[in-house]
DNA sequence: TATTGGCACTCGATAGAATAGAGTGCTAGG
DNA sequence: CCTAGCACTCTATTCTATCGAGTGCCAATA
């Protein structure tokens, strides 16, 4: 029957992605016939594109002009003949070694700063999302005297990111008190994760009980900033696509932050590293493919990368990248 | 001599830009004869156009089209019709005083949600520096035993921002060493800019003295990552321009943040606010204009707004949300 | 039976010609 | 000094003709 998939098909499907990739332009049965390592005439290929098209995928953009991928001609393309431990270029491979051995600086700055090597990598969007809330562990609180009614909150989680907060107090408090409420903190919050803080239980003392509840309130509220997502590449996506509305609709949908990490996990959940066009399920990312993959730090995954290109994308390449940055991200922040 | 400006032919300059940044298309003589509130025939309105094209206010893009203005035909707009003490939009005044009032968290996140207020506010793509390093001066400098090889390094600055650093040292410290290095530190730099550290002089004591040296060094560091900035509305510049191209050439030059940051430096330094196409001396931002306005921290000025977007902007909206958005930071930031 | 050369056909892309219309500059008369 | 009138210019649009790339199909072939 007709459906079966034979070698020659699958080989053609391949260079007709791998052509159309790199030219843009639908891709002919002539062109094939040269190109290809496929010994056989236009006509031949002729007949088996007409089958690879009536079964989903190939297109013709219309009557009378070459052939292009359909997305599930992509996703045909990336199952066969993208392997994932794949043998990248040498030069990438190398800036990403030499990226992560000098990378330094606070957290925030470290991931923009891969967020940005992605781009510059594979020339499309790049995103990375900071740890998930979940995995983070307070490591130690500190109380820090400012001024008498004024205290600086300090927060140190397991992956060495630090957040403060100043707490303004309604009446003074001494320097002694601090260090019980300091040290009762500690002890009671080490090894707890950001994302489920209980209620302390009151100590008798009104004014550290006091300022145990505040100091509780404001950890709550760093679960929110710690997860963070830094996208970069806007003009890679202007570079991508010759429709400006294209363009307007990508970018638009990149700004949702929400949107784009809530894709991301979608899209590994199912245990997958690529989706593409229509499998996102977002209308104005129809014209676009997600790879992602996430980053483990000491033997847990904590957050992802991911990238937001064309259907028509370079996808050994895009995987290679990807893998190679998670991989150097993970190791940089087990270290630190 | 044809050189001198009536106040009937600033009229019609003022209506060719207003007609033109609304519409998008070059202006005629009748359109503006039945628009504009003056009551000449088209035939005088083109004589002045004419006199108009011919002192290079305005220009057509060709022979038979309608005038836009030139660079120098929105300079003269802006410098005399655009009163800097403007009063705005209420609708955007109460949203922006809303945005403020609610505004809590981290600096960082201060900055960037406010430069996100700006471009959904314009739409247009905004930027926002973060404190100067020579304005900020160091508060307290606090070391806090990690584990004994493990010092983590605090300062508060005198925005509140505070900056962390890991320090490893070679050999152990005790808790007391620590203590005497901490207070000899901020007893020492209390008050002196980020910008310019001294190296300390050395107490005698080896291993509080190389904790001393390594924490300047970390200080010094800090100085960089206190110069953010923050530049949304990527979406903006594609709805801003139709051909891809410039939009391209456009996030390109916004993603150089130095770039972004001398530029608005530059026009503040000329006590100007906005400046216009050519007058920016870059020539992938032709086509842009660039408002900017500084925002002032109890009494200093700390930093700046900025919007890029077409030279055909709407000059008196932008003005004023960037005067009022810059308002708001700077007393947002003197109350917190 | 699988492959291939030949061929008619389709349809977008390109170029040229004709037309319409918007807007101008100029001139002559109020 | 202003303006109505008019000839002129140039773009944008429409229509047509043509070209050519690429196809699907069929008959011939190994």
């Amino acid at each position: 029957m007709s459906g079966f998939m034979d070698s020659r098909k699958a080989a053609i499907l391949r260079a007709v992605v791998d052509e159309y990739v790199q030219c843009a332009e639908p891709v002919g049965s002539s062109l094939l016939a040269r190109v290809a390592g496929i010994q056989v005439s236009p006509a031949t290929i002729r007949n088996e594109m007409n089958l690879l098209e009536h079964e989903g995928y190939l297109t013709q953009p219309h009557t009378s002009a070459g052939r292009i991928p359909t997305d599930k001609g992509y996703r045909y393309y990336v199952d066969t003949f993208v392997n994932d431990a794949n043998d990248s270029d040498i030069i990438q491979f190398q800036s990403v070694e030499e990226f992560f051995t000098k990378a330094h600086g606070a957290l925030a700055e470290m991931f923009s700063d891969t967020s940005r090597l992605l781009t510059n990598l594979t020339n499309y969007a790049a995103v990375v999302t900071g740890p998930n809330p979940e995995t983070v562990l307070i490591r130690s609180v500190q109380l820090i005297s400012l001024d008498p009614k004024r205290v600086l909150l300090l927060m140190v989680d397991s992956k060495g990111a630090v957040e403060k907060k100043t707490l303004e107090l309604s009446t003074d408090i001494s320097e002694s008190e601090l260090e019980v409420a300091s040290n009762f903190l500690t002890r009671r919050l080490r090894g707890v994760p950001l994302g489920s803080l209980d209620e302390p239980e009151p100590l008798g003392e009104p004014l550290v009980d006091q300022i145990c509840v505040l100091a509780v309130e404001s950890l709550r509220e760093f679960q929110g900033e710690t997860e963070s997502v830094y996208i970069e590449g806007a003009s890679k996506v202007a570079s991508a696509f010759d429709a400006v509305d294209t363009v307007r609709r990508v970018l638009v949908t990149l700004e949702q932050h929400f949107l784009v990490v809530s894709l991301i996990r979608d899209v590994l959940s199912k245990g997958q590293k690529v989706a593409i066009g229509s499998e996102l399920g977002i209308a104005p990312l129809a014209e676009c493919s997600v790879v992602v993959s996430p980053y483990v730090v000491e033997g847990e995954q904590v957050g992802s990368i991911g990238l937001v290109g064309p259907t028509r994308m370079n996808y050994p390449k895009v995987l290679a990248a990807v893998n190679l940055v998670s991989a150097g991200l993970g190791k940089r922040l087990s270290e630190g």
